[in-house]
DNA sequence: TGTTAACTTATTTTT
DNA sequence: TAAGTTAACA
C-alpha cells in the first residue's frame, strides 16, 4: 500500500525525502536484515530502564493506545521514547509525526528529550506544538480556503475584553447586567463546543443577549482581522470537518498523532485530533497515541472534558490500554493518602499508584489560629528545613487562590527568604508591554482596532472623547474601519464618499490632531517595508514619543523601561528574518507564548516556590505545603454547590498531594480574613478522608500547655467533622479563651481535656511562655483590645530570634 | 483633560 | 481589604 503525500512540511521548509513515501509499517516488515538489526539496538535501547508497562506502551502496535498515567509514573518519558520508537523502530519519517501538548513548557520539555534519543535532526522534523500554535499554522497555511484573511493577529483575553464592552456600547448594553466577562465566558464555551453565534441557542435571556453579543463580537474581530484563542480551535477543527481535500492532507501527512493532557482536551480539540486521526475512515490506521490522567483534570471550568477518555475509547474501539501505576516521584506514604483522597470520586478508573521508595515520613497537619500564624508556620518550616542542611529551592508552598500568597510573602518577606512565586502578572500582561505590543500589531495589521484604540492617545496626542467620536462617526459614514477612515479625513477626502460622510464635521482642532497622528502611522507603515523587528521597533519607540512617555523620570518608569528594553531582546530572534517576516513572527511567538521563558533564569535559583494549585500540575517538590486545607477554600466555595465541582476540587488537592516527593505538610487555618471580612473555618472535608496511618504522629505537647497538640490523626478529624467533641487543634490559648469568636467549632463543645479557662489571663512582658510550635519565648508588648489580646512574643529557638504577633496555644510558663 | 471620590466586586489560567 | 472602574469635578 502506498500512500501519495500531497503536502509538504509545516515546519520545515524541506520536501519529504523520496523514501519517505512507504508505509512504515510495511516498510518495517520488508526491510532488509541489516536495517533489522538496527532496528532491534533501537528498540533495545528504547526500552531500557522502562518498567513493563511502560515498555507496553512504547512498543505498542499500530493502531490507537490509551495510556493512563497516573502522577509521577514517567508519563513524558513514555511518550518521547514512544515518538523515538516510531522512527526508529518502525521507521516512521520524522515529519509524519505530530505530537500535541497544552503549554509551550511541554513542548519545550519534549523537544529536549527527544533530541537526546533521536538526535537534532529528525527532530527537527517531527511537528511539536501546542495546539493553538499547530492550529494557528494551519490557518494560516490553509487561508485561501477560509473566509479571512491570513495573516489575522491572535486576541487575547485583554484584547477579547475590549472588544465584548465595544460590542456592549454598541447595543446600548448595561456593561453591570451583562458583564463583559461573563459574556465572554459564554462565547468562549460556545466555541469550544464549536457552536457558532448562528447556532447558538439560548436557554435563558440572558444568555440570549450574551448570542447577540457572540455575533457582533465575532463581526468585530474578522473587521480587524483578527482571531481569538478559541477562534484557532473551532476554525481548524470545522475546517478539518468541512473541507475534505484539507482534511485528507494532513491525515495523508501525519501518520501519527500523539496527544498530551488528554484529560484535558475540550470538545474543539477533540474534535480536531479526531477528524485528524481518521475515526470515522474503518480501513485507515487510527494511529492516535493519547496519554491522560482523569484524576488530574482541573480544567473543567475552561471546558476541558475528562470524559473524551471515554469517548476516545468509543470512538477508537479497542485501544491498546495501558495503565502506568508504578510512581517514581513520592513516598509510599504520600501516595496512599493521595489515593485516599481520590478514591472518593466516581466516574473513573482506579488506579493503584505503587513506589519502590518506601514509606518515608508520615503526613503531617498544622492547625493554625488564623493565616497570619499559618503563615509564621511556613516560614518556621522553611527555616528549620534550610537550618538541617535542606535547600529552599527544595520547597513549594501551595494555596487554592492567588490572593492568599499574600501573607506567606509577608512573612518570607521580613525573614528574607528567597521566593519565587509562580504566576502574577504576566510579562506580556504589563501595560507598557501591552502597549509597545500595540504599535507593533498596528504597524503590521493597521485594522486592528483594538490596537489602535489602545495607543492613538498613548502618549497623549489630543485625541479624547470627542475626536474619536468623529473618527467612529466618519468610519460609519463611510462604511469602513477606522483606519482607511482616518486615511480619508487625513486626506479630507471624506466629502467623496458619500454625502452621509461629507456631512461629518471635523473641526480644526481635531483635524490636526488625527491628522498628525494618521501621518505617524503611515510612516510607520512604510518602515515595516525596510526595517527589521528590532530597528522598527526603535522606530516606534522615537517616532511615537513612547520612550519618552515612559521613562517619566520615577524609579517604576524606569522599571517599566527595563520591560520594554527586555522586549527588545526578544525581538532580536526575529532580526534576521526579512522584515514583514521578522514582525509577523515576532507577533505570532508572543501571542501563543505565555512566559517569557528568557526571563526566567532566575528560577533555577534557590529559592522556595510559592504557587497555586493549578499552577503546580506537572511540577514536583520534596518539601510541599499545602495551606488554607478549609471549607470554603479547598473546596472553593465557588464549587461548593455542585458535585462535579466538588469533585474537581478533590482532583485539584490530589494533584497538590501528589507533588511532594518526600515531605507533606498541610495547613489550615481556624480562622481567616478573606474580603476584609474574619471568618471561622472548618477543616477541609478532603482532610477528613486521609487515614490514620499516613498521618505523622502528633509532637509531644509544649511544656504547660493545657490544650492540645498543634498536630491531629485523621480518624480525630473524622470525630470533629461529625460534630464530635474533640477538641483536637483548638486555640487554647489563654490570651483568646474568653472570646468565644475565637474558637473553632470542636472547641466549642464544653468539656474535652484541654478546655479553656474562663476569664482570660493576661501576659505582661517578660513572661515566659511556650507555643506548641514555635517553643520557648519572652513577651515583649502585651494589649488588650475589644477582648482580644495582643501579644509580641521574642522566641529564641535554635538561635533564632523570632517576634511574632497575635498567638494562640500561648501558655505562660510557671 | 487629568484628578479625585464613590462604588463595586472579588477562583482556578494556558493559549 | 484592595484593586479596579465609573462618575463627578476642577
Amino acid at each position: 500500500m502506498d500512500l501519495v503525500i500531497q503536502c509538504q512540511p509545516m515546519s520545515d521548509p524541506t520536501h519529504p525525502p523520496a523514501d519517505a513515501f512507504d508505509d512504515p509499517f510495511f516498510a518495517a516488515a520488508a526491510a532488509d536484515a541489516g536495517a533489522g538489526a538496527e532496528r532491534s539496538r533501537a528498540a533495545e535501547r528504547l526500552l531500557e530502564g522502562l518498567n513493563t508497562a511502560q515498555m507496553d506502551a512504547v512498543s505498542a502496535d499500530e493502531g490507537p493506545v490509551l495510556v493512563l498515567a497516573g502522577p509521577g509514573s514517567g508519563k513524558t518519558r513514555v511518550l518521547t521514547h514512544r515518538v523515538a520508537w516510531l522512527i526508529e523502530v518502525f521507521g516512521v519519517p520524522p515529519w509524519q509525526i505530530m505530537a500535541v501538548t497544552f503549554t509551550n513548557k511541554a513542548a519545550r520539555e519534549m523537544r529536549l528529550r527527544l533530541e537526546r534519543l533521536v538526535g537534532p535532526a529528525a527532530l527537527g522534523q517531527v511537528t511539536i506544538g501546542t495546539f493553538h500554535a499547530i492550529c494557528a499554522r494551519i490557518l494560516r497555511i490553509e487561508a485561501e480556503t477560509l473566509s479571512f484573511d491570513g495573516n489575522f493577529v491572535i486576541y487575547d483575553s485583554d484584547d477579547q475584553e475590549r472588544l465584548v464592552k465595544r460590542a456592549l456600547d454598541e447595543m446600548n448594553l448595561d456593561p453591570k447586567q451583562f458583564r463583559p466577562s461573563a459574556i465572554l465566558g459564554a462565547i468562549s464555551n460556545a466555541k469550544n463546543e464549536l457552536v457558532r453565534p448562528e447556532a447558538y441557542t439560548p436557554a435563558t435571556y440572558w444568555h440570549e443577549i450574551a448570542g447577540r453579543v457572540y455575533t457582533r463580537y465575532q463581526q468585530l474581530l474578522r473587521n480587524s482581522n483578527a482571531v481569538d484563542f478559541d477562534d484557532l480551535l473551532l476554525e481548524t477543527a470545522e475546517l478539518l470537518r468541512q473541507n475534505a481535500a484539507v482534511r485528507d492532507k494532513y491525515r495523508a501527512r501525519y501518520r501519527h498523532v500523539l496527544v498530551d493532557e488528554f484529560q484535558d482536551t475540550n470538545t474543539a480539540q477533540y474534535a480536531l485530533v479526531k477528524a485528524l486521526a481518521a475515526a470515522e475512515v474503518p480501513d485507515a490506521p487510527h494511529n492516535l497515541f493519547v496519554v491522560g490522567d482523569e484524576d488530574q483534570s482541573i480544567y473543567r471550568w475552561r471546558g476541558a472534558d475528562y470524559r473524551n477518555i471515554e469517548r476516545f475509547r468509543r470512538d477508537f474501539p479497542s485501544p491498546t490500554t495501558v495503565i502506568l501505576e508504578q510512581n517514581y516521584r513520592s513516598t509510599q506514604t504520600i501516595l496512599d493518602a493521595a489515593r485516599a483522597i481520590i478514591d472518593r470520586n466516581a466516574h473513573r478508573t482506579p488506579k493503584a499508584l505503587w513506589t519502590e521508595r518506601g514509606h518515608g515520613q508520615g503526613i503531617q497537619l498544622f492547625e493554625a489560629y488564623d493565616e497570619s500564624e499559618e503563615a509564621a508556620f511556613v516560614v518556621h518550616q522553611i527555616e528549620k528545613h534550610v537550618r538541617s542542611g535542606g535547600k529552599f529551592g527544595e520547597m513549594a508552598v501551595m494555596y487554592r487562590t492567588n490572593a492568599q500568597s499574600r501573607t506567606i510573602e509577608d512573612a518570607l518577606v521580613r525573614k528574607r527568604i528567597p521566593y519565587q512565586l509562580v504566576g502574577g502578572t504576566r510579562f506580556y500582561d504589563r501595560r507598557e508591554i501591552r502597549d509597545v505590543l500595540a504599535y507593533l500589531r498596528l504597524v503590521h495589521n493597521p485594522l486592528d482596532e483594538v490596537a489602535l484604540q489602545r495607543v492613538i492617545n498613548v502618549p497623549t496626542r489630543g485625541i479624547g472623547d470627542k475626536a474619536m467620536a468623529t473618527l467612529h462617526a466618519a468610519a460609519g459614514a463611510c462604511g469602513v474601519p477606522l483606519w482607511p477612515a482616518l486615511q480619508l479625513i487625513a486626506a479630507d477626502e471624506l466629502a467623496e464618499v458619500s454625502p452621509a460622510a461629507a456631512a461629518v464635521t471635523v473641526d480644526a482642532r481635531t483635524l490636526k490632531a488625527l491628522g498628525s497622528f494618521h501621518d505617524l502611522l503611515a510612516r510607520l507603515i512604510a518602515a515595516r517595508e525596510q526595517l527589521d523587528v528590532t530597528a522598527l521597533l526603535g522606530a516606534i519607540l522615537d517616532n511615537t514619543g513612547y520612550a519618552k512617555h515612559v521613562r517619566d523620570g520615577t524609579d517604576e518608569g524606569e522599571e517599566r523601561w527595563e520591560n520594554v528594553v527586555e522586549l527588545r531582546n526578544v525581538a532580536v530572534d526575529f532580526e534576521a528574518m526579512p522584515p514583514r517576516e521578522g514582525l509577523a513572527a515576532l507577533l505570532e511567538s508572543v501571542a501563543l507564548v505565555a512566559d517569557v521563558d528568557a526571563l526566567d533564569a532566575k528560577a533555577s535559583a534557590d529559592r522556595v516556590t510559592l504557587l497555586t494549585l493549578h499552577a503546580a500540575k506537572g511540577l514536583e517538590y520534596p518539601t510541599v505545603i499545602i495551606t488554607g486545607l478549609e471549607e470554603g477554600s479547598i473546596p472553593h466555595s465557588r464549587s461548593a454547590d455542585d458535585p462535579d465541582g466538588l469533585a474537581e476540587e478533590r482532583r485539584l488537592f490530589y494533584v497538590g498531594v501528589t507533588r511532594a516527593e518526600r515531605t507533606l505538610i498541610l495547613v489550615r487555618a481556624h480562622r481567616r480574613t478573606v474580603y476584609g471580612t474574619t471568618d471561622l473555618r472548618e477543616p477541609s472535608r478532603f482532610l477528613l478522608d486521609l487515614p490514620v496511618e499516613v498521618m505523622a504522629e502528633p509532637p509531644a505537647p509544649a511544656t504547660g500547655i493545657r490544650g492540645t497538640p498543634v498536630h491531629s490523626r485523621g480518624t480525630q478529624w473524622g470525630d470533629r467533622g461529625r460534630g464530635g467533641g474533640s477538641d483536637v487543634g483548638r486555640t487554647s490559648g489563654a490570651s483568646r479563651g474568653a472570646d468565644p469568636r475565637n474558637v473553632g467549632r470542636g472547641a466549642s463543645s464544653a468539656g474535652g481535656p484541654g478546655s479553656a479557662p474562663g476569664g482570660a489571663s493576661t501576659f505582661r512582658p517578660g513572661d515566659k511562655v511556650t507555643h506548641p510550635t514555635f517553643g520557648e519565648g519572652v513577651v515583649v508588648t502585651a494589649s488588650q483590645r475589644d477582648g482580644d489580646e495582643e501579644v509580641t512574643v521574642a522566641f529564641v529557638g535554635a538561635g533564632v530570634k523570632k517576634l511574632m504577633q497575635s498567638f494562640a496555644r500561648l501558655e505562660r510558663v510557671r
